[in-house]
DNA sequence: AAACTGTATACTGTAGGCAGTCGACAACAG
DNA sequence: CTGTTGTCGACTGCCTACAGTATACAGTTT
């Protein structure tokens, strides 16, 4: 059982491990509807995606049931997967979870947390900082998202990580169109987070952050009471049935 | 547009609207996990469920993913699909997150409840309460899950509600064997959290709903903590290939 | 005898195909 | 002209079949 010093030669390569297709066209998916290429209300046929994406319908199919499982489209037996369209309410209502959520995240990071962990808030909330000088709006959000992730890792608490992970995802959906300003006062109040952190500070670490959430929902709400017109149909349902094309956007 | 006086007829005899296979897979396998006849860490064969339900193999695949979704089984790809075997930490984990969603509804309940939501409050509870004193468990444990669900649901946060749900469904499976006692208590916790609703008192509300989930937390910890013989496979991974059947137990 | 290699087996992942069902449009009756 | 019924088209849900891959066992070599 010498184990072949082929074991430890370290650099792992990690072979393009071919995930599977489900996976794939799931991500694929994910990123047509974050990216607006398909719109809330449309009809998802399974044979229009299979071709776009060159696959059978069978990945398709198991795909849009994961999205479905995290709320990103509705399926109807019988009639298939329709892109989700967030009500204001439901919106609402899911930013009241994610701040609970963080809420605790921060609490529990605050107690848990070592040197190590700080270090790596810093590093992220600098480097969306940077990026945010540079108006480099796109670094900027996935740091935010990287930054409040990090601090639901550091709660030690995976299942709530996880959670408040797919919360965030979908909360980001809903929110990046009408909230791309907001940077400036975002990474001081994540420094302050995490100097409270820091400082094992929990009553203030989770203080902080239900402001912070509290300040990025009214954000939201204002901006959608401003422009109260519906980007698109003022009818009552979006169910036109062929869109005519998937491309469309 | 007289709408025939057919469609006022009131009493919809509700056609045994027959349901997605899928459904109904993930139903009779879900019910074979909570009650045992699968155990945790075992392989699932796509092949031998289908046969045991005579159906294929593709409505069992897509009832795995959707269990796999809501944690029940862990998708290895390439390997299928096995029994999720929960950790003591991740079940505690679990009853951490359960406490906070619960607490948040409790006091959204209290904030928005009307006198017919306590009044239903009420009802469940009596009924919860008479099935105890008829050592009648099962109807005392269902009553105890519809009562939750309640106030989830009087809290008007549907994204709460349903979050709380899938979590409250997943701390029953890891509860049940081990705390069938703890009744008495837990219904007196109840009463007071619906006197607290309704007098509107938000503080009093999250506060007993708060302790309410600690104690079972802690009941939980303390029976795992009393018979910390691991009932199954000392081994390491419990990876056996074939367990012989599935009609095992 | 121990370790490596080749082969067999079983299962998953994916594709293609068929029947059932739903919605829409057109023809028809009142 | 309004309301009803029949027919067409399209899509979903499910089944069957095939290819790829990981595991276990046996054979072979050192």
């Amino acid at each position: 059982m010498v184990r072949s010093e082929l074991a430890n030669s370290g650099a792992a390569p990690k072979i393009p491990r071919p995930t599977t297709l489900r996976e794939s066209v799931f991500e694929a998916i994910l990123e047509l509807i974050v990216n607006g290429s398909l719109s809330p209300g449309q009809h998802l046929a399974e044979s229009e995606l299979a071709e776009l994406l060159g696959v059978s319908r069978q990945p398709v199919r198991e795909a849009l049931q994961m999205l479905s499982g995290e709320g990103w489209v509705d399926l109807r037996p019988g009639h298939g997967a329709f892109v989700h369209a967030p009500t204001v309410q439901e919106a609402d209502q899911l930013l009241a979870v994610r701040a609970l959520l963080e809420t605790e995240s921060a609490r529990l990071a605050a107690l848990n947390s070592d040197a190590a962990g700080v270090a790596r808030l810093r590093e992220v909330c600098a480097r969306g900082l940077r990026a945010l000088e540079a108006d480099d709006i796109d670094t900027s959000v996935a740091a935010n998202s990287e930054l409040h992730a990090l601090v639901t890792e550091l709660s030690g608490n995976a299942v709530l990580a996880e959670l408040a992970s797919q919360v965030s995802r979908r909360v980001r959906w809903y929110h990046t169109p009408v909230a791309r300003q907001r940077g400036r006062d975002s990474w001081e109040e994540h420094d302050q987070l995490i100097n409270a952190i820091e400082a094992r500070d929990e009553i203030r670490a989770a203080e902080i952050m239900r402001d912070h959430t509290e300040h990025t929902r009214s954000s939201y709400l204002e901006q959608r009471a401003s422009e109260p017109v519906e980007p698109e149909e003022p009818a009552p349902a979006a169910r036109r049935r062929r869109p005519r094309s998937l491309s469309a956007s």
